[in-house]
DNA sequence: TAAAATATGTCAATATGGCTGACATAAATT
DNA sequence: AATTTATGTCAGCCATATTGACATATTTTA
């Protein structure tokens, strides 16, 4: 073992601020290209990365409540409130009270939202197989292991229960 | 704090829709995150996302054009204009005629603008390196490599060459 | 040299997606 | 009965993006 290596990872040393540097600027760059494929197929329904947003985590978690959906998005009521009004008027979301809670507004896709969903998810599910297709080993792994722990650390038991999906 | 069992593999089947979808929203959450702790320090120059990436890549690249600014920004000079207009008004950036060619404003940041930049970039370098040192093995190189193939393949030797420093 | 292309800047109008603050309603909890 | 919670909405504001048109200076080209 590497007598300089660092106390939580394997062997790693810590990165030099050039090397986290380049980090910073691929991930602003993969961000980017990797939202302009919906942004493209949003424009012509008159949407925005908003509805997209809305319309993938309402997609992933039928029946999700809107608290819930504030707390993903981290944006307040009001500007969720009007896309997920033009969302619901248009056809593509639709509501329904809770079941043991009736002030619950829960929040599904209509089969028209369902494909929207789809047709938004097709491009970026492609161009990840392909960038994992392009590296080696065991880059899924790695690659889903450093997003996970770019994210606050108080946040990361929720999301792992968020996109972890039972069978 | 794993997020599940990890059984990838060189020339390994494509990932599953399911596996796919955890990475995108993986990718959303710690974007999200990883944005948060620079758009705080921003507030308090009455400056927004913009003008953090403007002083960024002027930061890395000294003397940068602004034609290519807008290309890695992907945005319009009317966009760009006002966030470069207000860094430069309030002394974080400033514009020097081209030597070969004067119609270029080739942009420098001032000491105040490379305060400001290293300010900015310290809770990220700071964010990745935690991250990576969470992670085991080469952590680093498979998230570089993800990242670098996310990218448009047509962008990929630009977006190469600008980010890599010769020493 | 004159014409065309390039690099940049700016004016005006518009759209999206955030924000704060205030207020309202219905339903659950205390 | 009073309070809290979940949600919605009105109004106004701000940041950041857009398109289109036009201007200026400079370089390149025919």
């Amino acid at each position: 073992m590497d007598l300089l290596s660092s106390a939580g990872g394997a062997g790693a040393a810590e990165l030099s601020e050039e090397q986290t540097l380049e980090l910073i600027e691929l991930l602003f760059f993969a961000y980017r290209d990797f939202t302009s494929d919906p942004d493209e197929i949003l424009e012509g329904y008159g949407f925005g990365r908003a509805h997209h947003r809305v319309v993938h985590f309402v997609g992933r978690n039928p029946g999700i409540r809107v608290a819930e959906l504030l707390d993903i998005l981290r944006i307040t009521k009001q500007s969720l409130g009007r896309v997920l009004r033009e969302l619901i008027e248009t056809g593509f979301v639709f509501q329904k009270e809770g079941d043991t809670d009736r002030r619950q507004r829960l929040l599904y896709l209509t089969e028209s939202g369902k494909d929207l969903a789809q047709q938004l998810a097709a491009p970026q599910i492609d161009r990840i197989r392909a960038a994992l297709s392009a590296c080696d080993g065991d880059a899924h792994g790695f690659y889903r292991d450093v997003l996970f722990h770019l994210i606050n650390a108080q946040d990361r038991a929720n999301v792992r229960r968020l996109i972890v999906k039972p069978e």
